[in-house]
RNA sequence: GGACGAGUAGCCAAACUGGUAAAGGCAGCUGACUUAAAAUCAGCGCUCCCUGUGGGUUCGAGUCCCGCCUCGUCCA
């Protein structure tokens, strides 16, 4: 055959690895280690489609390639398996959701073992096994002993369709972002985490860690440290102050009115009469808006307000100004109040043209008479802070209102404490029991796992109450230290939280009496690279960090931070068949007429096509084993990474997976030649010396060891791949391919193609896996070519190219481009004036 | 509305700190082999004053700067 028989390699090697335990993680402690993880998945019930594999298949290469190189290598997979969909699922089909969460795994597993990932799958762990959640109840306890846990009645956003409470990050235009579900606010007691006394350090830290810009932006974004004062001033006339938080006291000279929420609690006693019909009916009016109507207007959009009747003083400069009530300012957001400053705030300058209040500049720079001016600058009009630019002005203000007791330095976050609980049956049970005075207490460590009870239904029960209120015998309960009576809680804890510390349980997932083994902890700890999708730049990362430095502070992990590098691989996107009716069809279902115009061929009805997201939904989704079937899990692999750069999103096309299948063929026949017709390899013995027919080959392979090196590092897979191609081109092309040289291919390919790779290695007569043969070294010389091809511009234009020896002094390069014909020509009756040398690349004459 | 990123051949893409635009793949074309086709092998670049568009800096711009258009992601 001129190809190989991908069934049999695939399925001969996979049964190798396993049987051999090829991948088990190393217990030495001698070699440098290398942690790669991957955003282990949730297993839905749609199984995997070839989005999937793409950052697993990148870790895959990395993790074999550095195996080769001579670390130690942990490399796991595991699953974020409690959920809600499975315990949707569960209600429907009557089925327990361990049973379809089981399943699901399985199909997960399955899809997943086909593509030669080389996972230690000893270390397998799932979320809503009781051996792992029973650490995740653990962790909960030391987060309650350091008061970082607490229950609080809150106003939370509660999704009937659901019965549960969502996040606020969950919740978007007051729909569930992932169903489209409508969300209410209800006031519930509810377990909420700490994560506010953690803000600074979870900004601060994210300086050391080599993240995708972008994700540090959005981390630091979400936490939203600024840092400013709170400002008192007085009411006049009246003993009330009213504190501001602003994050420019140094306008404080510009201040020309003080603005209240309408919700503040000093508004009924500061309205004068004569403003008092206005300002109740404001008010009411307010009351109705939601809080993200009223933030996300733009500084153009209408501002409403209404005047108190009543003054403040400022405390620079004892002016009295009016103040105003306007929906803008948040009762919920600082202390609810806020000085404006016109002249430097977009906000507060187009409130003050509409109900014309003085603008009052006191930072050059701008034309506050046209536009609030925000930039930095020369203050003026501001007695003290006069000629400060603005960071020294805001620091002296700062130091002036403190001394005087008129104000102190604050810093305010946007981050919000995390709502920790929902009314779900399918998550982890709190380790916690209500004694009968209402009295709330952990249970003590040796009372875990709490296990979910067995329940005949997962809904909310009819009175509103989460799934477990229907499991009556396991909520009553006694408190194991006094044996006095005591009820269950009955919420469970949110997805994310079996996720927030996975990958430590990936050390040592058997360990018994641990959580983690420390000795694991202090040799593998951190992650060294961390691949997963950009949709959990904020929530995910953000709760791991928070956890894994509260375990820091428990002194129960060394680093200060999880995941040292964190990429994030793009989605694969596929066109989609829609009608007018929003009904989805398989491609296979649609025909084109024209460019872009299609149809359904029963119908003959006009479908829209899009390029979008990969999902079952859609019905635009490639399944990867289809394409195992047909390509091998090798062409699969190479083609997941050839696609384009591992971080941009690309369009699938299964035709390019058959390119990647030629590419593995081309490489097979090198070595095997046809089998069919008898028809011999080009692998020849010797080491090439005296043949200079083949130093292009050998340039080439030299080539493709230099980019696959550096691709396990900078994970530009694609342009490596690109050069392994080059050199089988070369290869096919020439006479033959000396054995050490297809050899040292066969390695730098095989973390891409480990089924191809260990196949040739035992056809070159190796009898042991090539997953730890050594990685080879690229020789910098032999990338060196012995002439030159150099450009000739003049005057910027290119005019020709002249060969030159390679070690040929600068001079004779120069008087070489100006002899060439072509060259002469331009240059004919002309004076150089300048003749510029690129070093092996170009001459540039001008004249 | 704001921030960031992107726009290169029919399609996906490459081009290090500015230095011969288009490596590699798909699709297409020519030839060899074949009764024929597929596969394979050898070769071909359709764009051609040209990297969405208009300017600028420079000996030299896909790359740097400014404006505009389009698309994407995130934030509001």
């Amino acid at each position: 055959m001129a190809s190989f028989d991908h069934k049999t390699l695939d399925a001969q090697w996979q049964a190798y690895w396993e049987r051999e335990r090829t991948f088990a993680t190393p217990t030495d402690r001698t070699k440098p280690k290398y942690y790669v993880l991957d955003m282990f998945p949730y297993p839905s019930g749609s199984g995997l489609h070839v989005g999937h594999p793409k950052g697993y298949t990148a870790t895959d290469v990395v993790a074999r390639a550095k195996r080769m190189m001579g670390s130690n290598v942990l490399r796991v997979m595991g699953w974020d398996s409690f959920g809600l969909p499975a315990e949707r699922q569960a209600e429907k089909d009557n089925i327990h959701p361990r049973a379809i969460t089981a399943r699901n795994i399985a199909t997960f597993k399955q899809q997943l073992s086909r593509l030669g990932l080389s996972y230690d799958w000893d270390h397998e762990l799932a979320t809503s096994e009781p051996d792992y959640y029973k650490w995740t109840q653990w962790i909960f306890l030391k987060l309650f002993e350091k008061g970082l846990a607490y229950q609080a009645e809150v106003a939370v956003n509660f999704c009937p369709a659901l019965g549960t409470v969502l996040a606020n990050e969950e919740v978007k235009d007051g729909k569930y972002i992932e169903t489209g579900d409508e969300v209410e606010r209800r006031m519930m007691k509810q377990w909420m985490l700490r994560i506010t006394a953690y803000a600074d350090r979870l900004i601060d830290d994210l300086d050391g860690l080599d993240w995708p810009a972008g994700t540090l932006a959005m981390q630091r974004e979400w936490i939203g440290r600024s840092i400013g004062a709170n400002v008192d001033f007085a009411v006049a006339g009246d003993d009330a102050k009213i504190t501001v938080f602003t994050t420019r006291p140094d306008t404080l000279f510009g201040g020309t009115y003080v603005v209240l929420a309408p919700e503040h609690a000093l508004v009924d006693a500061i309205t004068t009469a004569a403003q008092r019909a206005a300002v109740d009916e404001y008010r009411a009016a307010a009351g109705k808006r939601s809080e993200r109507d009223r933030t996300a207007e733009a500084a153009d959009a209408p501002k409403t307000g209404v005047f108190t009747g009543a003054y403040a003083v400022n405390p620079v400069n004892g002016k009295h100004i009016p103040i105003w009530i306007a929906d803008y300012v948040l009762a919920s957001y600082g202390t609810g109040a806020v000085f404006a400053c016109p002249a430097h705030d977009e906000r507060d300058w187009a409130f003050a043209k509409k109900f014309d209040l003085p603008i009052v500049e006191v930072v050059r720079g701008g034309d506050v008479d046209a536009a609030a001016y925000v930039g930095d600058g020369a203050h003026v009009n501001s007695e003290f802070l006069d000629g400060l630019d603005v960071d020294a002005a805001k620091d002296k203000v700062i130091a002036w209102l403190t001394e005087r007791g008129a104000g102190e330095k604050s810093v305010r976050y946007r981050l919000r404490d995390w709502l920790f609980s929902r009314q779900r049956y399918w998550g982890e049970p709190f380790p916690t029991i209500e004694l009968a005075d209402g009295t709330v207490k952990v249970l003590p460590e040796s009372a875990l796992p709490v296990l979910l009870p067995e329940l005949d239904a997962y809904k909310p029960t009819p009175d509103g109450r989460p799934p477990l209120a229907r499991a009556g015998d396991w909520m009553q309960t006694t408190d194991p230290e006094t044996g006095a009576p005591a009820i269950r809680e009955t919420n469970t804890m949110p997805q994310w939280a079996g996720s927030c510390w996975y990958y430590l349980r990936f050390l040592s997932p058997h360990a018994k009496d641990v959580a983690w083994d420390p000795e694991a902890e202090q040799y593998w700890m951190n992650v060294d690279l961390y691949v997963g999708g950009s949709e959990h730049a904020t929530l995910h990362l953000l709760y791991a960090r928070f956890w894994h430095k509260v375990l820091y502070d428990c002194g129960l992990v060394h680093t200060k931070e999880p995941f040292a590098r964190l990429f994030h691989q793009g989605m694969i996107h596929k066109p989609s068949f829609k009608d007018a009716r929003g009904k989805y069809y398989y491609d296979h279902e649609v025909e084109q007429l024209a460019p872009g115009r299609w149809v359904v061929k029963a119908t003959q009805d006009a479908v829209e096509t899009r390029n979008e997201k990969m999902s079952k939904s859609r019905y635009n989704v490639v399944n990867p084993d289809d394409m195992c079937d047909e390509y091998g899990a090798d062409a699969l692999r190479l083609y997941e990474l050839f696609m384009g750069p591992l971080e941009e999103g690309t369009e699938w096309a299964t035709d390019g997976v058959s390119g990647c299948r030629r590419f593995l063929d081309r490489a097979w026949r090198l070595l095997v030649g046809d089998e069919e017709s008898g028809a011999p390899g080009k692998v020849i013995d010797g080491d090439g010396d005296g043949r200079p027919e083949l130093r292009d080959v050998e340039r080439a392979l030299h080539q493709a060891i230099k980019r696959v090196t550096e691709a396990v590092d900078n994970l530009r897979m694609n342009t490596a791949i690109a050069d392994m191609m080059v050199f089988v081109n070369e290869a096919t092309k020439a006479g033959g391919v000396p054995r050490a040289w297809f050899a040292a291919f066969v390695k730098i390919m095989s973390p891409f193609a480990p089924h191809l790779g260990e196949e040739l290695w035992k056809r070159l007569g190796h009898t042991t896996s090539i997953a730890y043969a050594p990685w080879p070294a690229y020789d910098e010389a032999k990338l060196k070519r012995d002439t030159l091809t150099i450009a000739v511009q003049v005057q910027g234009k290119l005019r020709g190219t002249i060969e030159v020896a390679a070690d040929a002094p600068e001079a004779d390069i120069i008087a070489a481009a100006k002899a060439d014909p072509k060259v002469a020509e331009h240059l004919a009756g002309k004076a150089i004036k300048r003749e510029v040398y690129v070093k092996g690349r170009l001459v540039n004459l001008v004249v």
